[in-house]
DNA sequence: GTCTATAATTTGATAGAC
DNA sequence: GTCTATCAAATTATAGAC
């Protein structure tokens, strides 16, 4: 996906209001206003909301994605490896003291346009996949289901710490969190 | 807090329209088609959307905490009432097919309504004071803070849980991240 | 690519009759 | 308590000029 800056100037606005506000937190008109342009060029750009709720879901989760490297890597050990995956959950929280894009379409998937719902989707099975790959690597961590269980409650601890930090207005509850 | 009873069903259609798609999951005319009464009958039960939304998570949370009984309660084992705890939260997802209520509002908690915001956290306040009260009692906790944090991951991996589980539509996720 | 203009619908909310 | 009627504003979206 090759865009026009305009376009990632767009769905960084939309990724900031969503994960402030949820999906029905940004309209086309906010958007414009903030990227100054009207909210008829937002529509050139992103034809629907759903088109575009889906677009910036996408491309959250292939940053995200990106930024963990090979979960194969054989210069890392797995304990790097988490560590750095926690890290990036942290980063997300603190540095823009936010909460998960894909977190906040999560808790409301079931009101979500189906394409947006999807990617949103996509998100956790691609998390899940890449824990799994870590874990397969390493061989110390039991059977194909022991290490789906493993996966899925680290990534359910680490949006469950954002939610909960964000809740508490206080980020610090995220590391509290994850030194249990 | 003593209602009507419409008030009561206008409650309970919100509820179930905001745990499915957030905050901006529902307005006052779509409540009012399914209790079967006019939008401006909604807004003679609660004049504003902030009124509607803050009523229904405290509602929720009360309701939440009544279900959890005493957290000093001798009669039972410290393991008996995390278990019953965890129990609290699997029937929310399983018997509904929803997320949290507050779990949901928590996610988007920076564009909630103010009240609606305090009353998410209100949440998430009392639910580390029971969780709190309940290792305090036990004795095995360690000291506050130690006792603070295991409070907060309990509530976090619940909430994660139940996120994950929803993102996936797949309830038994839930009983998977629980398991580790 | 961006604009003006506008359509069609929805939304939160109020006034006043019954 | 509920209704009809209505409002002002916001929303998603499109048509067509530049």
């Amino acid at each position: 996906m090759d865009r026009s800056q305009k376009a990632e100037e767009i769905l960084d606005v939309a990724e900031r209001m969503t994960r402030a506000g949820g999906y029905g937190g940004f309209s086309f008109r906010e958007i414009a206003t903030e990227v100054g342009i009207k909210s008829a060029s937002v529509h050139y750009h992103f034809p629907t909301k759903e088109d575009l709720g889906a677009a910036m879901a996408e491309r959250y989760t292939d940053r995200f994605l990106k930024g963990l490297g090979d979960p194969r890597d054989t210069t890392r050990s797995t304990e790097e490896k988490i560590s750095a995956y926690v890290e990036g959950f942290r980063q997300a929280l603190v540095e823009d003291d936010l909460m998960c894009l894909c977190g906040v379409l999560g808790a409301e998937i079931a009101g979500l346009p189906v394409r947006v719902a999807e990617q949103a989707r996509r998100f956790f099975d691609r998390n899940r996949e890449w824990l799994d790959a870590v874990y397969e690597a390493d061989g110390g961590y039991g059977d194909v289901t022991a290490r789906h269980n493993t996966a899925l409650a680290l990534l359910a601890k680490l949006e469950g710490a954002m939610l909960v930090a964000r809740s508490f207005g206080d980020n610090e509850v995220f590391d509290q969190v994850m030194s249990v």
